[in-house]
DNA sequence: AATGAATGAGGGTTCATTCAT
DNA sequence: TATGAATGAACCCTCATTCAT
């Protein structure tokens, strides 16, 4: 277990190589996508000869599913109990999450791989898509424990319009704004809470008159920018 | 003047061909994604030669964003003045036309490609993306006019979730419920019109006085899924 | 014959095209070479169609020999009697022929497709190598004539010389010193004139005498093999 | 220390296929040109796979222009101290030097490249032209230091003329004649010496006295420029 | 357990040539 | 007669995978 032992006669640099070969096909797989992702070119970047890597993988599919299921998330924000700052931190999170790791090309390759490689988007969902989705979910369910949210709440489709929201937006071409997340929030929040759009920047106001009669005029959103 | 035939000189190019191309390009497109497409693969399926397929475009990227220039929306739903019915039948709309066409895997193959040809992802926005947002768009802009929507609504961010919530679902392989528009629809309605949650139900609801001061109770809808 | 009537409709173009196709293949000929000149440019260049091209000339190398075998060699020199002088005006009159036309590339070209196109080479002596030679040498058998070249002297043996000294300096890849010809000629004359090595400069030296008077007895080495 | 094989790790690579494919590569070079040999042929006639053959090569361009740099001159024909007949040895080498490996096709080749691929040329220049070119010129050079070429003569000219000669002799197609170095030979050496055409037969002369006792000095030409 | 070499199977593109108008 | 379209055959190169050391 220890083996201590510098001079490692079992496999001298097994573990290391281990590490290089998935973090060099995750990246390839990100920056490539699947189809372009080359052996050759991993193991190049892992610093092995390909047979090394195949003696750990049974073939091109059995890596990319084994890089994206060493895939670390990263730290998950930490919890404040205010729901619309909740779920701000968190998308932010995801798209930094996203951005500064597979990138959302790598969504496309594993989308586009659906028919040839199943276990791609099968592993892309339980190790990178799932876990953001439990923690995004977990903001909402406490906060539908704390009354924030109605208790009826459609939490899937809550679920879905966050994290589609930021798929589109980056489809979509446009620039993303300043605000962003925000924005999305708002929107989202108004629904669950039953209460008004706007007033979302009046943090102040208890949603029970959330709707009420006032100005609507203006508000919200502020197309950010 | 004489002239009618314009450019009737030398052997017509067969539509036939034009077209078995463009859809033998667009199938590929879909089931295999653009790096696994193959012009020999596309000909072979056109029943043309490779040659053949060269004389219209001028290579892989080109032909492929010519199948996506070709792609044909089909029939916008008529809209009916009702702002939720028509999301919700804009969004049916949206996803019949997806899978029945290109399918979702068309988005990660274009996604997949950015790197490398970014035409495609361009193409894809402009042919099929954007026409779909605009007629969203006109659909929310229209409603906004008749007073079905806040004033200052952010209707980017209402497009985005609307359509990102289609990406989402799909992503998380989760089955679609057989409601799905409706309950996707419904919150980012209850968002733009600073309603309640539920009374979706309550259709009877006269659209004019959505956002308006009153009612407000009910609540939420079935829990959908 | 005449066929003056500008709404010919007996072949439009045909005189012209002919002369376009010709000059095409021999332009695409020597920069490109026969094996990488196409039929697709050779038409474009020329202004028409390929089967317009292949209405005249039955293959890719009918057209090649039948370009070579138009090929204008320009104008040659006016002989002023003075060989010294006259073979250094044609060597420069060679270089500039070659260079400004087909160029040297040519002759690598004729000779690489010995093998798969002999008419080729054929057609580049009959057209090309050969009015030089002739050119040359009658300028050497006048000298003769005239006594300022040895009776017995060799001048196949020159003439190869002579256009040989070009090549060589060509494929040497050496830039070509100004006063390129005057170097070879001389080196040549001397042998040719039995007269010494220098001297040229002081082309004073009347030409009559050149391998005239000193008896300069002995001489020459031993008697090659 | 210890570790003799050196880089004795993994499978060698067969001598076999190097020596295979550099033969191959320069059969087909030789005998189709450089734009028709194939790597596909060079592969099949060397008894190995395409990858094989560009897992030692970059590409076309590299295994043509290492055939070239491979090519073997054979042996140099030892020199006997006396110019002519060590001029007539040089040149006979050199155009079996050329028959026998290469043939003047490849100068036809390489020359016919010079726009696509002028590492050919330069390769061709550098390891097969460059050589012999040194090889006369050092017989040149010591004969000039014995005396038996004048101390200004224009060593370079000569060696165009020399190497040239062959060019335009197989170039004019007609036969070699059966003692053509002689004749060439004859003629520069007459025109280094400074001595007379004729008197070739004349054998017996004694080298030492060749350009007699005039100075002379100085003399033309030279690098002219 | 690791290496470097070798393989078989395409993939995109172009060409000389012929067909249909 | 001239046109533009179509063809079959390569050609250069690369890849996922396996072999030999």
């Amino acid at each position: 277990m220890a083996d201590v032992q510098k001079r490692g006669r079992g496999r001298p640099r097994s573990e290391r190589a281990d590490r290089a070969i998935l973090e060099a096909a995750l990246d390839l797989l990100s920056e490539d996508g699947y189809a372009r992702m080359s052996m050759d070119a991993v193991a190049a970047r892992a610093g092995v000869t390909k047979p090394t890597v195949y003696l750990r993988y049974k073939g091109k599919a059995d890596l990319a599913t084994a890089a994206l299921a060493a895939f670390d998330p990263g730290q998950v924000p930490t919890e404040k109990g205010d729901l619309r700052a909740d779920l701000i931190a968190h998308l932010r999170h995801l798209r930094r999450g996203i951005e500064r790791s597979v990138g959302l090309a790598m969504v496309g390759n594993v989308l586009a791989e659906e028919r040839h490689t199943p276990e791609l988007l099968e592993r892309f969902r339980e190790r990178v898509l799932e876990p953001r989705r439990e923690e995004l979910r977990g903001v909402l369910e406490r906060a539908q424990e704390r009354g924030d949210v109605a208790p009826g709440a459609n939490l899937d489709a809550a679920l879905h319009m966050l994290m589609g929201a930021y798929y589109a937006q980056y489809l979509s071409g446009d620039p993303f704004v300043l605000r962003w997340p925000e924005a999305e929030v708002d929107l989202v929040v108004a629904g669950l809470t039953e209460s008004a759009v706007g007033s979302r920047q009046s943090a102040g106001e208890m949603p029970g008159s959330l709707y009420g009669g006032r100005p609507k005029r203006a508000r919200r959103t502020r197309r950010s920018s």
